[in-house]
DNA sequence: CTGGCTTTGTGAACGCGTGCACGAGTGCCT
DNA sequence: AGGCACTCGTGCACGCGTTCACAAAGCCAG
């Protein structure tokens, strides 16, 4: 066995492509599939081999060369390394349109991450019943955080409240969030916070697309000149 | 004025902040703030001033020095980098739950991005009106795509349809994706796929959640041999 | 008009992540 | 038992992105 302290420090990188990881073994083990390569593992996961074999070395050497790695052992190895081995609820802020979806979604508590609660200001969406979860009022937060032991929130609100609700949520012990508002928020170093932007996504695919469309109108007009370019 | 040449080709990392400063400069033009440090940007953004100048720079060279750049002008020449000079109409496939919160959420029109329809395989959800756009069959994708022209297809199926559905809009012309289904898809290369993971966003909150509950157990029990490394 | 203050634009150093290439270990076949 | 085919683990080099630091450039006050 290595030891402890020369595996401890994953990059982030490698982080985020071990639950991607992690889903295709998962598939792979319920096709009853008990060894797979880092080959096969690159190619379900649209990465590079080497890659794959450098971020698994990070969690020890749990692979059999010549052989591969085995899928059942490797699934457990990440589960527990990204503290999977027990679930985590998550509180949301904000039941309008994304936040009725986030508690409808049935795949969040599937995958660990059950709602322990879905809270709004606004007194005439509270009662409502979104996935079996009650719509309950914002002033309650810390009942819930406390009752169900949660440590990740999600803020669900609009552009607006965001900043409000990041703060409640630091109030009453959240650590992580999970942030789908517009909005950059200011929170204690100690709380790590993601952002998912719709917004922010689509413009990317619109800066590429407008990319394609102006290179096709130099390529059809400019001639042999811009070609280069174009190509390079 | 420096060469159209040097200046293009801009980082990914780039574009990808572009749409946040594109965000934070329109609300400050909303508050007849007509000029902006680099400085004072980088703060709102949650960012470095430096990476501010030199993501800026990109564009070309719209700052004063001594002054700031001027807070409108900039809005248009980053709009206009990112192709948002022009509306991008979005076709969504599956009006499950979150395909219904998408279509549901204004955000997009409003930010250049109308849905040009919604599709569904099944003919129980067809006919439904979500958001003002009533759901289609997936057989009319075609037609959809073809009469509205949309270039961006959003993916809101269940995993297991999503290759399906993206195979679909290839077919039909779609060369930008956005897809939420956690599923690594096979496109041609020439199409662009990004990927929207709320499961794997989860994953790497709670590793970070379960780092910080293993360093506070070492502390509580390990001692000052261990605390170095903890506080490192 | 000069001097001082502010802020941009960018060269250069640094660090992280990626991918190659290969040594080392393992199982299988003869 | 020996050789062969396979695959892991990793050292190394490369490239991209980030950050620092500073010269160049503009503004303003006196």
């Amino acid at each position: 066995m290595p030891s402890e302290r020369q595996r401890r420090r994953i990059p982030e990188a490698t982080v985020a492509r071990l639950p991607v990881y992690l889903r295709i073994l998962s598939e792979q083990d319920d096709l009853a599939v008990d060894t797979i390569s880092s080959d096969r593992l690159a190619e379900l996961g649209g990465v590079n081999a080497a890659k794959v074999r450098k971020d698994l070395s990070y969690l020890g050497s749990y692979g059999t060369r010549g052989v591969g790695y085995e899928v059942a052992y490797l699934v457990y190895q990440i589960r527990r390394e990204l503290g999977l081995t027990h679930d985590w609820p998550v509180v949301i802020v904000g039941a309008g349109n994304l936040g009725q979806a986030l508690a409808g979604y049935g795949g969040f508590g599937e995958r660990g991450f059950p709602v322990a609660g879905i809270v709004d200001v606004d007194p005439a969406k509270v009662g409502s019943v979104l996935g079996g979860v009650r719509v309950r009022h914002i002033d309650e937060l810390s009942q819930i955080v406390q009752a169900k032991r949660v440590n990740i929130g999600v803020i669900a609100t609009p552009a607006a409240a965001a900043q409000d609700a990041a703060e409640r949520l630091v109030r009453v012990g959240i650590t992580s969030i999970l942030n789908f508002a517009p909005v950059v928020l200011a929170v204690p170093r100690s709380v790590e916070v993601r952002k998912v932007d719709l917004a922010v996504e689509l413009q990317i695919l619109s800066f590429h697309e407008q990319r394609k469309a102006s290179a096709a109108a130099l390529r059809s007009v400019g001639g042999a000149a811009t070609q280069r370019s174009a190509s390079a």
